[in-house]
DNA sequence: GATTTAAGGTCGCACATTGT
DNA sequence: ACAATGTGCGACCTTAAATC
C-alpha cells in the first residue's frame, strides 16, 4: 500500500494506472482512490501508523504452544553459520539465526495435531499440504501405526480387547514421537534405554561392556511396545483359518512391514541421539589449538548464500564442498575449503569392506579407526596400507579463508537444561529495545506445558501444580494491546531460536524391575541392511505393466497405491503374487527409477 | 513476475548374487 | 577367482508450485 500511495500522489491516476499493468482496471482504480486518500491523511508514502487495535482472533497461548513446538529440537536443528531475518510490521529487523527444519511441512502439522490432541489444546487452523517425500523414518512408522490400526479393527475379536489394544498403540506411538528420545542415555540399567548396549557390535572391538550397570530393569512403554505387536500377532495367527486366505495374507503382510518399520523407526531414533551426543561431545572438548570442523556438502546451502543462477552455480560441480570451522576459544571463525582434488588418487584407493556400516572414524599417523556408533567400544584400527598405496598418499589441502565473505558465522552453544533450570535459564534478557515492550519478556511465560486456560492469559507452567495455584490465585497476564499478534509471535520465536535451540532434556523416569523374558540383543540398535531379494520374472512383469500404464496415459502410478494393488491382484481366477512376494512401495519406486534408466536410451533411438 | 522451495526423477556407489 | 548383473541407498538435478 505504501508504494501504491507513492504512486498515487506523484503521478495522476492514469499513469499510476499504467505503472502498475492493472489486470483488472476496476480493483486497481479502487485501490488508488483509497491510497490517496490514505496518503492525504497520513503523509506521501509513509507508513500507516499503526494505531489500529490489533483485533486478537487467536489464543495468544495457543500460539506460543504452537511455536514451542516447532522451535524444540524434535523439529529443528541449529546451524553454526547464516542468519535470517524477519521483519516486523513496525520496520524493526530482528535477526534469527539459520536453523535445518528437519521434518517436511507436512509431518509438522500432522505432529502438532497430534500435540494438540494430547495437550488438549484446539488446533489453529491448518492447510493440508502435500503428504509426500516426509522422512523416510517417520513416515514408514507413522503408516506402520496406521496401517496396524486398520488390521486391528479388522480383527474379530470382542471390543474391549480391540480398545485395549488400540489405545496401547497409540501410546506407544506417542512414546516413540516424544518421550523415548528423552529416555535414553549412555548408560542405563534398561537395556532398551542403554545406548552402550543396543549399539554394541558383536566384534569385540566394537561393542562396549557394560560393566558398571546391571540392564535387570524393564522400561513399561517399551513394554507396551513390544507386548502389542505380539498380541496382533498373536490374535491374527488365531483368526488364521477363520476369514478368506487373500484377506489373512494382505493382513499379515501388513502386519510384519508394520512391525519391521516401527523398530527401524525406534532404531533411528536411539542412533540419531547418540550421534547428537558426539557432536556435542567433541564441541565440549575443544581446546585452544583445536577446531571443529562441520563438513557439509556446500551445495546445501552455498547457493542461497551467492545468489547466483543454477547454471553458474552448476558449473562449479568440481569443487568438492566447503567446510565451516569454528574455533572454540579464539570464537573466530573461517571457511574452509579442500582444494586438493582427489580424482588421481582413486584407482589406488581401495574400499573398505563395510564401510557403510561404520559412522564414527578416527585418524592418525598409523591408519584409520573406526565405530559403528558414538563410545561404543574401543574401536576398530585399519592401518593405512589395507586402504590405500601408501606411496601415493595425497595430503588434501586444507584452505582457511576468513569470514569476510558474506556467510556469517555463530556460536554453536551447547545449552542442556534440566527442567528445574528453566526457570533460571528463561530470565536471560532479550534485547529489547525501549519503544518494543513485549509480554514475552516476562520471565515464567514463555516455556512450560501447562497453560492458563483463561482466554487471553499468556502464562504457562512446569507443573500442573503451578497452574492450579495461579489459577486460584488468578493473576493472569495479559498480552499487550499494542503490538499487532504476530509481530509478537516473530519476537518470541526469535528468542526461542536465539537462546535455546536443541533444548533437549532428559526426564526421568521410573524403571521397573523386571523379569523380561524378551532380551534385546546386543547389536539391535544398529542400522542394518535389508535383505537382498530379487524380484520374480512374474513380480517384474507386474511393475512394468504398471510402469507402461505411465508412459502411455502419463500419469505415474503411486508405488504406495501399486503396492496395495500387488496384494488383492488377481490372474486366471487365482492370486497372482503370494505374500512372500508383495514388494513395498520403496521398492516398487526404486524399481520403477531404474526401469525408465533402462528404457529410456531405446526410446531415443527410435 | 521473479525468486525461493520442495517434490520427485535420475544417477552412481556399495554390496549381494549369479554367471563364466 | 573374477566379471556381470541386480538391489538398496543416498546424492544430484530438474521442474513445478509456493511465495515474495
Amino acid at each position: 500500500m505504501d508504494m501504491t500511495k507513492t504512486i498515487a500522489f506523484n503521478f495522476g491516476s492514469k499513469e499510476a494506472l499504467q505503472i502498475c499493468k492493472p489486470p483488472d482496471s476496476w480493483s486497481n482504480q479502487y485501490r488508488y482512490n483509497i491510497a490517496k486518500k490514505r496518503g492525504m491523511q497520513y503523509g506521501i508514502g509513509a507508513p500507516m501508523p499503526s494505531i489500529s487495535n490489533f483485533r486478537k482472533t487467536i489464543d495468544p497461548a495457543r500460539v506460543k504452544s504452537f511455536i514451542d513446538l516447532i522451535t524444540s529440537s524434535n523439529i529443528i536443528q541449529d546451524m553454526p553459520f547464516g542468519e535470517k531475518t524477519m521483519k516486523l510490521s513496525t520496520g524493526k529487523v530482528i535477526p534469527t539465526p539459520n536453523v535445518i527444519r528437519c521434518i517436511a511441512p507436512a509431518a509438522i502439522v500432522r505432529q502438532y495435531d497430534q500435540y494438540c490432541d494430547e495437550n488438549s489444546i484446539d488446533p489453529l487452523a491448518s492447510i493440508q499440504k502435500s503428504v509426500e517425500g516426509l522422512d523416510y523414518f517417520i513416515v514408514e512408522g507413522g503408516r506402520a501405526f496406521a496401517d496396524l490400526n486398520s488390521v486391528v479393527s479388522q480383527l474379530q475379536i470382542p471390543k474391549s480387547d480391540s480398545d485395549k489394544i488400540l489405545k496401547d498403540l497409540s501410546d506407544s506411538k506417542r512414546y516413540l514421537k516424544c518421550d523415548y528420545k528423552v529416555h535414553l542415555e549412555t548408560k542405563s540399567d534398561i537395556p532398551d534405554h542403554c545406548l552402550s548396549f543396543v549399539l554394541s557390535d558383536q566384534d569385540k572391538l566394537l561393542q562396549s561392556d557394560c560393566l558398571d550397570h546391571s540392564h535387570n530393569k524393564g522400561c513399561k512403554n517399551c513394554q507396551i511396545l513390544t507386548n502389542v505387536l505380539e498380541t496382533i500377532q498373536q490374535k491374527l495367527n488365531d483368526l488364521k483359518d477363520k476369514v478368506d486366505e487373500n484377506l489373512f495374507d494382505n493382513m499379515l503382510f501388513k502386519t510384519s512391514k508394520a512391525d519391521g518399520d516401527i523398530l527401524d523407526w525406534k532404531k533411528h531414533i536411539l542412533r540419531s541421539k547418540n550421534q547428537a551426543r558426539a557432536k556435542s561431545n567433541i564441541i565440549s572438548e575443544l581446546s585452544e589449538k583445536r577446531a571443529f570442523i562441520m563438513v557439509d556438502w556446500a551445495m546445501k546451502f552455498l547457493p542461497r548464500k551467492y545468489r547466483e543462477g543454477q547454471t553458474d552455480w552448476f558449473a562449479k560441480r568440481g569443487i568438492n564442498w566447503h567446510i565451516a570451522a569454528i574455533d572454540s576459544r579464539g570464537n573466530k571463525t573461517y571457511m574452509c575449503k579442500v582444494v586438493e582434488e582427489c580424482e588421481s588418487l582413486k584407482p589406488t584407493v581401495k574400499s573398505i569392506p563395510n564401510i557403510t556400516s561404520y559412522t564414527n572414524f578416527s585418524y592418525s599417523e598409523s591408519g584409520l579407526t573406526v565405530w559403528r556408533g558414538f563410545g561404543i567400544g574401543k574401536g576398530m584400527h585399519i592401518p593405512w596400507s589395507k586402504v590405500t598405496d601408501l606411496s601415493q598418499m595425497i595430503t588434501m589441502t586444507l584452505k582457511i579463508t576468513n569470514t569476510s565473505e558474506n556467510i556469517s558465522f555463530r556460536d554453536i552453544k551447547i545449552q542442556h537444561i534440566k527442567p528445574q533450570e528453566i526457570n533460571q535459564h528463561e530470565q536471560i534478557e532479550m534485547d529489547i529495545s525501549e519503544d518494543d515492550s513485549f509480554a514475552i519478556s516476562n520471565p515464567e511465560n514463555s516455556c512450560g506445558i501447562f497453560c492458563c486456560p483463561v482466554s487471553g492469559c499468556t502464562k504457562r507452567f512446569l507443573k500442573n501444580k503451578s497452574l492450579e495455584d495461579h489459577i486460584i490465585i488468578g493473576n493472569c497476564h495479559f498480552q499487550s494491546k499494542f503490538q499487532s499478534t504476530s509481530d509478537t509471535y516473530k519476537n518470541l520465536y526469535a528468542l526461542k531460536v536465539t537462546q535455546a535451540v536443541g533444548h533437549c532434556f532428559n526426564l526421568s523416569m521410573n524403571a521397573e524391575e523386571t523379569t523380561d523374558t524378551n532380551i534385546l540383543m546386543k547389536e539391535w540398535g544398529l542400522k542394518s541392511r535389508k535383505a537382498h531379494v530379487i524380484f520374480s520374472a512374474d513380480q517384474k512383469k507386474f511393475l512394468n505393466e504398471k510402469f507402461q500404464i505411465g508412459q502411455i496415459t502419463g500419469k505415474k502410478e503411486d508405488p504406495v497405491s501399486v503396492s496395495l494393488e500387488m496384494q488383492s491382484a488377481v490372474l486366471n481366477g487365482k492370486r497372482r503374487f503370494k505374500r512372500e512376494e508383495f514388494l513395498v512401495p520403496q521398492q516398487i519406486a526404486s524399481y520403477f527409477s531404474r526401469y525408465s534408466r533402462q528404457i529410456t536410451p531405446s526410446i531415443m533411438m527410435e
